[in-house]
DNA sequence: CTGTTAGCGCATTCAG
DNA sequence: CTGAATGCGCTAACAG
């Protein structure tokens, strides 16, 4: 590996008219600064990041806290760690993984993000150890997503909608309902709890439980809401003709009808804030997104216009 | 930030000796390690990582070549990843992000994997730029996965079993339809080629165009094999009733049968690996892990002990 | 404009 | 056993 050092020896130079040239932090002659050049390029030098990054006292590298596999269900961790690394790699910084839990990360990186949705459960955990709002925050309303939902069966005439969520404890989850309240109220229609069951749990079999026990009950419904991937797979695995519309919290694949969270967004806008914000540039904390619906090829697809089909 | 030399001042020793016992370089007397334990314990000292790796030349990270987005259709590589972190935390290491296509993972790491299954038609590329032999190597066999298959339904008494999978141009796929007919020849059972379909792609609606082309034809089959989530996914949507046996390539989840990739285990034993061989281990350049079968709800599920059912 | 030099924080000879 | 000195590779004053 070629040095510094080497590069000055072979143009004939210093040090530090080398280190001007590559960080244009000194003017330098036209002539001194071919030589340089030429050196670098004829040894294929590259900057050691480690010494340099002592000097400067940085460590061009941003920290990712990661929660436990089992709460990864409702968003695509790989498709926001790629497109993070992207936004990372082409401002010359790297992601370095981290436990959410790690005790260790004092000078690994320059700054931290957290891949979380407001779904998971443990966050609030996770943000203790690395509180959302002393980094930049994105975030995606579910309160907006549920309201467009139910929204979109209104306007096609429904009245007796079904919703099948989690529990309101989770913070994501109380939003999803929220919103789905408020879209009712706008509506002129009257709530009705026993439209609304809440399984414990984002599993399979627990869609095809909560919707047995809906289809069970006396209450005829003719829309249906189900918040979570893996509750709707159930869900549409039961039987999927019953069933007008079936909306997935984020996953749009199998052709069930669902939000499109704005993964590749979030994860670029997370990354270039906090880059900006190590740059000294004053930010907005809090960035909100806003998930978009797409109607999938089962179940409900009747009068929708403008909407793109899967 | 406290420094060595704040230790050592405070301790009342040279920074050599805060040294020796922070690293049990050399003998220290009890009494003097005992001062230095009191000073960093008091000023909650760690030591600073750029400038001991600095001096090491090492960087104490692992480097992970991502591939592109579109490609992560059949491994879970949020849970590959988590796995990852968690081996190489453990070990004082971090994991460092690194699109594929990278030019600059010269000194970033110390080492490198890279994430990637078998049936990723891009790997070839990727490998190129870091080939995997240099690279410890964890490798997952789906020809004995395809063989298992195929050997459950002939047990069961079937003779004519149908496979769906991706062209045989891709190395993974390859060995699917390899075990397929390795098992086939071992059951005494002629290779009949119009059982065969090959879609081009491993999405959710060419499994539906795969399975409709295979039932409209006048082959009639009683089992029925298919390698690729995407791809069971639409063949289970379709009809599943008619279906004895859909086999997944990885994902046993939706009640769908298939194989379960060691996804754990395999992160784990390649971050394991790569660290002996940083080590100076000599290591087994090539491991192979075998997946299991997992039985689902859907489908065939009759005259199997000894499976696990979803 | 360019060269000399002093660290960044740490581990490690080499004398004592 | 301990401490002073050297250097890992690089940048940034400070002189010239």
């Amino acid at each position: 590996m070629a040095t510094i050092k080497d590069v000055a020896q072979l143009a004939g130079v210093s040090v530090a008219t080398v280190s001007y040239v590559l960080n244009d932090s000194m003017p330098v002659s036209e002539a001194t600064r071919n030589k340089v050049l030429a050196a670098v390029a004829k040894l294929g030098y590259q900057p050691h990041r480690q010494g340099r990054n002592l000097q400067r006292q940085r460590t061009l590298t941003i920290g990712v806290l990661l929660p436990q596999a089992n709460l990864l269900c409702e968003l695509d961790l790989a498709t926001w760690l790629l497109e993070a690394t992207n936004a990372a790699t082409s401002a010359g910084y790297s992601l370095l993984l981290q436990p959410a839990d790690s005790q260790a990360r004092g000078d690994l990186a320059d700054g931290w993000i957290s891949f979380g949705t407001a779904l998971d459960p443990q966050l609030p955990q996770i943000w203790a150890l690395a509180p959302p709002f002393e980094q930049p925050a994105v975030l995606c309303d579910a309160a907006f997503a549920a309201q467009r939902a139910v929204e979109t069966l209104t306007h096609a005439g429904m009245q007796r909608i079904g919703l099948i969520t989690l529990p309101r404890s989770i913070p994501g989850s109380a939003r999803w309902y929220l919103g789905y309240r408020r879209a009712l109220r706008r509506a002129g229609i009257a709530f009705d709890p026993a439209l609304v069951v809440e399984p414990a749990n984002n599993r399979f079999h627990d869609g095809v439980a909560a919707y047995e026990a809906l289809a069970a009950s006396e209450n005829d419904y003719d829309g249906l809401i189900v918040c979570g991937n893996q509750l709707a797979t159930g869900v549409v695995m039961v039987d999927h003709a019953k069933v007008p519309l079936i909306v997935s919290h984020s996953n749009t694949q199998r052709g069930i009808s669902g939000f499109r969270w704005p993964t590749e967004l979030w994860a670029h806008t997370l990354v270039r804030k906090l880059l900006q914000q190590l740059d000294g540039s004053a930010i907005a904390h809090r960035t909100w997104l806003n998930p978009s619906l797409v109607i999938g090829s089962l179940g409900f697809k009747e009068d929708l216009d403008g909407f793109n089909y899967v």
